[in-house]
DNA sequence: TTCATCACG
DNA sequence: ACGTACGTGATGAAT
């Protein structure tokens, strides 16, 4: 027997929790109505009797309470996400509409349909929940595969969505001292939010002198290209990687400022102060609104941390962290999707770069990465270069996967995720490009744009089953550390697509970094079953997360 | 508000 | 002969 429990927003109180049976919907106990201060403790009596998936329409008000009382949700429901990814689905019945998870933040009231947005915002109250809920059931599919896919990318979205929850109350531990300590080395004294830092000041006005250019701003792109060029230098640009191309001591000073400018005006004492408290960093994931199902964030640039920086983020004592990624995620993901045993076969190995030089495909780990990477994303070096055709050669069920892929959305077709997320479909204003092509201009702009959607939809295809096979990943972890008791002293502390960090004593790292790679196993067999090919995971162990790479 | 640049996977 | 990859967020300068 399984439950389902809704929870809404009570408008004579503060929630309503309506417990039903999951299969005849009658329910199991009377309506609860409980206040703010009895909310924490009831819920966590219901999850300790029914475990039930908790229905909620967001997890933002409802899990910050509850965690911080320490309350823990095996299961959820999260309506708004479900509702977004059922409105794209292919696989959904019948089309339901979308949920605004852009504006419905601050929205509460009910049905407001607002012409500003062409969803309809729902409220919080239980005849919403439960009227969305109907209406997302039935519009899953009848097929019982597509069925149980759609309810699995529902489940693992949710319970992504409490562990977003969870990181965002526990934080990064971050090592608030040494941060600043590295700032003063770097750039000087503290100054004024707008001043440049002394360090940092200096090399904009050496900079200045040696170009011969009186009040450059080396931040200024247009200004700093232009002393260039009257210093003799043919760029075409001022980023770095085109500016790495030429050696010279002037051209490393410069490369030098933008570094240290980059870390005053990214990660210096303003950011410290908005995003790190009491030595933590508190970022907010953003889930439902990458097309592909990555997550994203707001605040902090958590999902953009740059290695640099990472040196800082420390545990406290007694305490390490363990990082763990998905091993040539995307790769293995094009095996599973496309069924390809031959690339299969090179993945059962841990190193599946590794067997690409074995086999004299290519010569170096980095041609292997950049060969793949190419085929997944459609670049030109792809089945056109030497590369691409020694691995169209030896994978041509992959290499046809993703070229089908790229042809459906050339031609303006959606297409999804293994598990049935959808791509948005292409847009009125490309198909009329597509349609009205009057001229040679015209006719070009709208081929190179139907090759732009070519490479979107080939990458998406592989891009969203990864993200949600982590997502499977991560549950699966989340669940066995529950299972060993372990919630309360290990917890995720970060996730950036295809690596997790977690925190937990020194002593059950090891068991910790065990239960990781089972979880991954997990994963691939909870996506494709028995057969599913090899997909291992590298763990590292250390109180330093730059140290684990 | 848009552009250029840089950070990440 | 071409298109020189996919997906994001944050910042400061330019408009």
């Amino acid at each position: 027997m399984s439950a389902i429990a809704f929870l809404a927003t009570d408008p004579d109180g503060y929630a309503l929790i309506d417990l039903r049976d999951h299969g005849s919907a009658q329910r199991l106990r009377p309506l609860v109505h409980v206040s703010r201060e009895d909310f924490a403790t009831t819920v966590a009596s219901i999850e300790a009797e029914f475990e039930p998936r908790w229905a909620m329409l967001r997890t933002s008000g409802w899990m910050p309470p509850l965690l911080s009382a320490g309350v823990y949700l095996a299961k959820a429901h999260v309506l708004s996400l479900a509702q977004r990814i059922m409105h794209r689905s292919p696989l959904a019945g019948k089309q339901i509409p979308d949920f605004d998870l852009e504006h419905s933040e601050t929205t509460t009231e009910h049905f407001n349909q607002d012409a500003l947005f062409d969803a309809p915002t729902f409220g919080d109250s239980l005849e919403d929940l439960i009227q969305l809920y109907t209406q997302q059931r039935q519009a899953l599919p009848q097929d019982p595969v597509a069925r149980k896919r759609l309810e699995l990318l529902i489940h693992a979205e949710s319970v992504g969505a409490l562990i977003a929850c969870e990181m965002e109350h526990a934080g990064l531990s971050w090592d608030e001292a040494g941060h600043r300590a590295l700032l003063r080395e770097q750039l000087g004294e503290r100054v004024s939010e707008y001043a440049r830092p002394p360090k940092l000041a200096l090399k904009a006005q050496e900079l200045a002198l040696a170009l011969k250019t009186p009040g450059l701003n080396p931040d200024s792109p247009q200004e700093l290209l232009k002393a260039l060029h009257k210093a003799g230098f043919a760029v075409r640009s001022v980023r770095a990687w085109e500016l790495e191309q030429i050696k010279h001591p002037l051209i490393e000073q410069i490369l030098e400022y933008k570094k240290l400018s980059r870390l005053a005006s990214a990660h210096g004492d303003v950011w410290l102060d908005q995003w790190v408290k009491n030595s933590r960093f508190h970022p907010h994931y953003v889930l439902g609104t990458v097309v592909s199902g990555r997550w994203a964030a707001s605040g902090g640039g958590a999902l953009q941390l740059p290695h640099a920086i990472r040196q800082v983020v420390r545990t406290g004592p007694g305490r390490t962290f363990v990082v763990a990624d998905g091993r040539q995620l995307e790769p293995r993901i094009l095996a599973a999707i496309s069924n390809d045993q031959q690339l299969q076969q090179a993945g059962a190995q841990d190193d599946l770069y590794q067997w690409l030089l074995d086999a004299k495909l290519v010569s170096t780990r980095q041609e292997a990465k950049l060969g793949m990477l190419s085929v997944i994303y459609g670049g030109g070096g792809g089945a056109s270069g030497a590369v691409g055709a020694a691995l169209t050669k030896s994978f041509p069920t992959a290499m046809r996967f993703v070229e089908q892929a790229a042809t459906a959305g050339q031609q303006g077709e959606g297409v999804r995720s293994f598990l049935g997320r959808g791509c948005p479909p292409a847009d009125e204003q490309w198909m009329r490009a597509q349609r009205d092509t009057a001229d040679e201009a015209s006719q070009r702009a709208a081929d190179a744009a139907a090759r732009a959607r070519g490479r979107f939809t080939r990458n998406f295809v592989v891009q969203s089953t990864a993200a949600e096979w982590a997502l499977v990943w991560m549950g699966h972890a989340r669940h066995l550390i529950h299972q060993a008791g372990w919630s309360e002293v290990c917890r995720q502390v970060f996730f950036v697509h295809d690596e997790i960090v977690f925190e937990c004593p020194n002593e059950l790292a090891d068991q910790l970094q065990r239960l990781i790679a089972h979880a991954a196993l997990l994963a691939g067999r909870t996506l494709f079953g028995a057969a599913s090919p090899h997909f291992p995971v590298s763990v590292a162990i250390s109180s330093n997360y730059a140290d684990a790479k």
